[in-house]
Formats: structure tokens, sequence, C-alpha cells
DNA sequence: TCCAAGCTTCGGCTCGCACCGAAACATCCC
DNA sequence: GGGATGTTTCGGTGCGAGCCGAAGCTTGGA
């Protein structure tokens, strides 16, 4: 070893190219809403044919970045954890910055993202960075250690909107030791929403209510006319 | 348009590429420490040529990635700010996952990386997050938002140690409107530490007092006999 | 049993890019 | 001014990786 032998951190560049092409950039923000996709959703929703995508897929496995099921002739492909989601969301917050008053952001499509969208499970975007300001305002989320807490009057709420008080605390998915409620950044607003089991189940909560919908194939949230009544109440509402 | 035209997300696969480079990631975690670097420093962290630092630090110039200043016939470059830093641990956070009984982490260089760092100018690793839990359960810093604010014990704390409790509010490098503290996972051990003013002036402060020592060309910080006796009464001590 | 659908493997093509040596440019010091 | 040092630009080389079509494998349904 003629200097310090100067391998190190060769593992961060293996992650950083998981992410590095633009299929799979499109297959793995696909996947940031949190749900699963087929083999076939993903290789339409990254424009490439089943065998490159065959490829790409094996790639993220390979590399820790997805998880995979097979069910019947199916593979559906997930986000294989929380982490995964937050590091592809801090490199999206870099990777989008500077670019807000540039024209390709005014596409409707754009648009929609930015207004709500769905982010591993919880809501971003306007609404999301909306609704996490007016818990904190209103006291119904508390700090607690680096994430929240929900007080009795967050409870009280809950149980207004019709979210059984105990239901979401069994809603963990990904990390076994996932927090009720932390902040992230949220990278088209930059100010921060929630996440964690609360929003989750929120989230959840809100699409079964028919307050939000998913649109299609793709990561943004449509507010429905009934939503735009009950959070605008939280969210503009007094207090 | 045959699909829905479908680019969508190329801007996160350029960010990553930045990165995907094992000689671009090299400088980068090089840098990581917060400090400026000259091209040729950086060419010896990576490796390579000057000739080739050069074109690979063009391209982290362009992409956003680092700053550039230039002082005679030297470059120094850093970290371009904080969230730049955030998305560097959070995707080594993912990278390096499963890694913790591996041979190869076992190497002293590793040891040393993982029991104190610097990280963007605070203090990280073992003992980086030894002092965050330490800070909170003794109430020296309270919950504020999506931070930490310093109690009034722990001002007088900073007062005990020698630092000046007003100076640290000027140390705000990187982003303006920086935090006083907020807590960052480390990498190596899965938990908070602190970022943001305070911790930033703490390892200054510690460097200058001799606590610390930089461990030359690397990120890897070194505890001096004194510096054991007065962290080991704070972390490991009483209350 | 046969066929269709979903996915993966294989072979071959192409292109981007990391790398270096040499030379040019800029700056500092003697 | 001249030489030494730090950095960039240029030209050329080679490897790695993404892409597709075709064929193979597995599962589900008729």
């Amino acid at each position: 070893m003629p200097r310090t032998a100067a391998p190190a951190e060769p593992r961060l560049a293996r992650a950083a190219s998981a992410i590095a092409d633009a299929s799979r950039a499109r297959m793995l923000a696909h996947l940031l809403s949190g749900d699963y996709a087929s083999a076939g959703e993903l290789a339409r929703a990254a424009s490439v044919t089943p065998a490159t995508a065959s490829g790409h897929l094996a790639k993220l496995l390979d590399a820790g970045f997805v998880a995979c099921e097979q069910r019947g002739r199916h593979r559906y492909y997930r986000l294989a954890d929380g982490d995964i989601a937050q590091a592809l969301e801090a490199l999206a917050l870099v990777a989008e910055r500077g670019t807000h008053e540039r024209s390709w952001n005014a596409s409707p499509q754009r648009q929609r993202l930015r207004q709500a969208r769905c982010c591993y499970g919880h809501l971003a975007g306007q609404l999301g960075v909306g609704l996490c300001e007016a818990l904190l305002r209103r006291g119904w989320l508390l700090p607690e250690g680096s994430g929240y807490a929900l007080s009795a009057r967050g409870a009280a709420w809950l149980g207004e909107i019709g979210l059984d008080s105990e239901a979401w605390l069994a809603k963990g998915i990904g990390t076994p030791t996932q927090r009720t409620a932390y902040p992230c950044l949220d990278w088209s607003e930059r100010r921060d929403h929630l996440a964690g089991r609360l929003p989750r189940a929120l989230l959840e909560h809100f699409l079964a209510r028919r307050w939000l919908r998913r649109v299609p194939g793709e990561r943004a949230l449509d507010l429905t006319p009934s939503g735009q009544a009950v959070l605008a109440a939280v969210i503009d509402g007094p207090h």
C-alpha cells in the first residue's frame, strides 16, 4: 500500500449508483408512494422494456433498496424501509433546489405533485406541510425527544374525524420501532411535514373517507370537495 | 407523446450520479468534515492524479454539491451547504447498514471513525451520540419545534467549560437560518447525534481546548486524556 | 394438456465516462 | 524575470453498463 491504501467509501458510491440511472430513479420515485408495484408496472413507469426493467430491479434488490414479494406469476416490489425513503427524499431535496420558479415546474402534473402527494405512506406537499403546522399550532402534537407525541386534545380530534385512536398504533410497516410522528423535510416546500406511524394511519383514513383520491399511476393525490371542507377547517381554521 | 412522455425525475438521477463515482465519493466523504480542502488535497484523498480530480471537481461544482473559493494559486472546496451534508449522511446510513459485524469494519481506521469523527463541523460517532443523549438526559437541551433549545442549566454548563455563551451564536456557516441544535441520525451508531450551530461551536471549542485532536487527512477525531476526563464526566456521570 | 401472461436470462450492440500523460495557464517566491 | 508549484484543458484509451430482441422459465387459466 503506497498511500493509505485509500479504498474507503466505495459503499457510498455503490449506494448512489443504484439511484444514478434515470430508469431506476423513475422506478424509485414511483415506489416512493409507499405501495407495492409489479415489475411490469415499474417497467412502464420507467419507459423501458420488461427485460431492461428486470435487470434494474435485480440491481436495486441487490443494493437493498427494494424488497420483493412473489405472488403467483407477479412480483411485487416496494421500498425496503423508511431509511431508504428518507435518503431518497434528502437527495431529492438537493436535486430540486433552485428549480422553484423554473418553467418545467409549471406543468400540471408537477403542480399536482407539489400540492399533495404520497410520500412513503404519508402525506406530503403543500397539504402535508400545512397539516403538520396546524397540528403543532393547535397543540395536538407535542415535541417529545426527536419527534412528536399525540396530546389528549389531539386524540380527541382523531376520534372526531372517525379514526379509532387505538387502530393506528398497529400500523408499523417497515422499521419495527417506527416512531409515532417525526418531522421530515419536504423537498418541494422546504418545510417539515410529518412522517411516522400516526401520519401513515391518517393518510390511510383520508383515502378511506374519500377526502383524498389517488391519481392512478402517479404519486400525486387529489383533494376532493369533502376533503377540502374537512382539512381546510383544520389547517386554515381559527385557533 | 405515446405514453405519459415519462421523462420525469431525471434530476434525482443526475444528483445521484455526482456521488456515484468512487473517486467523487471519497472527495465528498473527505469534505464531510466540514472544512475546506484544496484540489490537490482532494486528489490525494481520492488517489487520482490532479488532472482527474479537476474533472471530478468540475462535475461536483456543476451539480451544486460543492462551492469553491480561489485563494492565490490554490482553490479551496467545501460542501455547498447543510442540505448536501444531510443527503450524504442519509445515503451513508443506507450504504452502511448490515455491515456492523463485517470484517472490514474491524480495521483500526474504521474503529476510530466509528468512535469519534467530524461530521460537517459537528461531533459524530459513539462520542457524538453519547454527548447528545447526555445533554438531553440532563435537561441541558430541551425539545423545541423540530429541534432543541438550550436551557438555563445548559447555558451554565457552557460557561463552566469555558465556552462564551454568546460566542457560538455567531457561528452560522452554511445555511443562514441554521437552527441552534437538531437531531441527525448517525450512520455508524444508528442513533441521533446533534447538528446545528451549538454543536458546531462545541466541537470547535473541544478542539481548541485539546480535548479532541484531528487525525490528519482523516475525518476521525482522537480523544485526548484530558478530553476523556471532561467528557466522561458529562456522558457517564451521575444525574 | 395447451396456451397465454409475467418475468428473467442471454447475446450483442453502443455509448458514456473515468483515467492518465502532456501541455498550457496562473500564481507565488526568489 | 525565472523557476517552482497548483490547477486546468486536451487527446486518446479502455472498461463498464444500459438497452433491446429473442428465447426460456414459471404460473394461472381454459
